[in-house]
RNA sequence: CGGGGUGUGGCGAAGUUUGGUAUCGCGCACGGUUCGGGACCGUGAGGCCGGAGGUUCGAAUCCUCUCACUCCGACCA
């Protein structure tokens, strides 16, 4: 391929709204081209890194006995309806109507299609275990796009599902997958990547985990302890508090006019926040009741717990003026009935409390749960922070770091073989519902994760296993005839040898030229110059800089040829 | 959904406070000089300044409304 006819543009000026560097490389580099809010084009280089992760996917998958499959994009709702997630997920499920009205949805994951798919075919346990995979394009209707491939709304997914007489085969076969994503870590180039475990959200399920790449850019917050070793995405870990019993202190009422967030509260009382009580007021999704959920005033709220502990979604709640609550001044002393109460478990053991007195302008000090309210039960409705206690260790070691999901794995359970009434007889005649599992992985996050990791100041370093091309000739000089024949022939050998070559032989400047091969990111760059052609060589270089020689003209193509092959061996490294 | 920000040739920006001929760099086309890290000189094409309404002799600039994008948060396999 001549780079000189590869449609798309370099250019020099970074896009004004990236905001990572893997994004601004890939347009800056000709990858991908904007047409929406998380909607993009891809060029030849994308296409060609992405159609190269799929092969390898695609080798992955059916070494651990996936058959490939296709499930459509455009579902009915009925077949979602089966389910009950057509009503259940929120609008980042892109519902949609054809000519006759009927509602159709854009497929933003295919469970339902895959329990459709195969529900005739697994009716006897002698089918079990199988697994069926498909790379295809996802739409969801995300609120907030960002980071150009990092976070889209359309995008490629291998998702993979599996099915199983037992809790026990899923199980076996989960670890199996759990293995081969850590090969497809390697493969790519992100050998750097953590398991952890995670909340499994809308898909439903008990058992999950998430593969995370630790970057500063990522959007997912993960708990690690330093010391044990425990992970989990921030979602799903257990917050533990350990309060130290102060004195006891007599229930006073406090004037406390204007004073409504927890901050002031506690700057006027002139106390801690570590001592003070803050209500979070939600309302169900489901019914509109109305939640309050007592916290620590110096902790946050993770609401993924709060909606997993009521069974619904959550929305901030609007207070009127007779809800019977006082905004910024809600205490669970002298609370009114009605609502939902909870209280956190940070707020366990602490003696003496400042919380609001359910009057305007009014606070308590003093408050002791135990002693002054009766039947309190406590839930764990706290996030994790930064210095906290590790669950499993019980030491105060945890950091939050950031990250980015690539992968996803989830034990499903029954729970769609259930709702959609798929069954086999077992070997005892007797009627099951299947145990799936399900592991998906986005194509092009994985392929600008890669580009977020591997790169210097002037564009992506592809490991050769995802490279667009495995070699990039510059001719400099290519108004030269002798240096144009030289650079023409190492090209067509090349060719010839099957190598994926791109050849850049337009009339520039060797600046221009070079800038352009640091954006396309090839792993080895051939150099063939007047000043080379004198010796009657050319130059080899890698691109992340760690081999740089010359090579006689002559026989060159069987050189590079030769440092391909140990490249894709793993023999030399290559970034 | 809440809070900020930005919309000016293909791209990146200045101009907006204080109204007065549409400006700069990159890129593009043509000619010439250069030639190993985004060269230089000259010539040229390309924009009714996101949209609608208003104020004014006159609006990119002031006012009202609207749309889009974007960042932070919320939400999210």
């Amino acid at each position: 391929m001549k780079l000189e006819t590869l449609v798309g543009e370099r250019f020099k000026e970074r896009p004004s709204d990236c905001h990572i560097d893997s994004h601004a490389f890939m347009q800056r580099g000709g990858y991908i081209k904007y047409v929406a809010g998380g909607i993009y084009s891809s060029f030849t280089p994308m296409l060609r890194v992405t159609q190269k992760i799929e092969r390898i996917l695609r080798e992955e998958m059916d070494a651990i006995g996936g058959q490939e499959v296709l499930f459509p994009v455009v579902m009915p709702a009925s077949l979602w309806e089966e389910s009950g997630r057509y009503e259940s997920v929120g609008n980042e499920l892109m519902r949609i109507t054809d000519r006759n009205d009927s509602p159709y949805l854009l497929g933003m994951t295919h469970e339902e299609a895959a329990v459709h798919l195969v529900r005739e075919y697994g009716q006897t346990y002698v089918k079990y275990p199988f697994m069926i995979y498909q790379i295809q394009t996802k739409f969801r209707d995300e609120a907030r796009p960002r980071g150009g491939l990092i976070r889209a709304r359309e995008f490629t997914m291998k998702d993979a599902y599996s099915f199983h007489t037992s809790q026990e085969d899923l199980e076996r076969y989960y670890e199996k997958c759990l293995e081969a994503y850590q090969k497809i870590c390697k493969r790519v180039g992100l050998p750097d990547v953590v398991i952890v475990a995670s909340d499994s959200g809308m898909m439903g399920g008990a058992v999950s985990h998430e593969f995370m790449l630790l970057t500063q850019v990522g959007e997912d917050s993960i708990a690690v302890c330093s010391g044990c070793g425990y992970r989990a995405n921030v979602e799903a870990a257990e917050s533990i508090i350990k309060n130290v019993p102060g004195h006891t202190q007599e229930i006073t009422l406090q004037h406390t006019p204007d004073v409504g967030t927890i901050e002031d509260v506690c700057k006027f009382l002139n106390l801690p926040a570590q001592a003070s009580c803050k209500a979070v007021i939600y309302q169900r999704a489901d019914n509109g009741k109305t939640v309050v959920l007592f916290i620590r005033g110096d902790i946050e709220v993770n609401e993924t717990k709060l909606v997993n502990h009521l069974g619904c979604e959550i929305r901030p709640a609007v207070l009127s003026e007779n809800s019977g609550l006082s905004a910024g001044f809600i205490g669970p002393y002298n609370l009114e009935d009605g609502f939902t109460v909870l209280f956190d478990r940070s707020l366990q053991g602490i003696n003496s409390l400042c919380c609001g007195a359910n009057k305007k302008d009014y606070h308590y000090t003093g408050f002791n749960i135990e002693r002054d309210c009766k039947e309190v039960e406590y839930g764990d409705f706290a996030k994790i922070f930064d210095g906290g206690i590790c669950p499993e260790c019980n030491q105060s070691t945890i950091e939050v770091l950031r990250g980015i999901e690539l992968f996803n794995i989830f034990q499903l359970g029954t729970k769609y073989t259930k709702a959609m009434n798929m069954q086999y007889v077992d070997k005892d005649g007797n009627s099951q519902y299947p145990v799936m599992g399900c592991y998906g992985i986005g194509v092009g996050r994985l392929a600008a994760s890669v580009c977020e990791v591997k790169r210097d100041d002037y564009g992506p370093i592809w490991p050769i296993s995802i490279a667009p091309w495995q070699v990039h000739i510059c001719c400099v000089r290519a108004d030269d005839e002798e240096v144009k024949a030289c650079a023409d022939n190492l090209y067509s050998k090349l060719t010839e040898h099957g190598v994926e070559v791109i050849y850049d032989d337009r009339i520039v400047s060797a600046g221009v030229m070079f800038s352009d091969a640091d954006l396309l990111g090839v792993p080895v760059r051939v150099i063939v110059s007047p000043r080379n052609i004198k010796e009657n060589c050319c130059e080899i270089v890698t691109r992340d800089k760690t081999i740089s020689r010359k090579t006689a003209l002559d026989g060159a193509e069987r050189e590079i040829t030769e440092m391909i092959n140990q490249m894709l061996s793993g023999s030399i490294q290559s970034s």
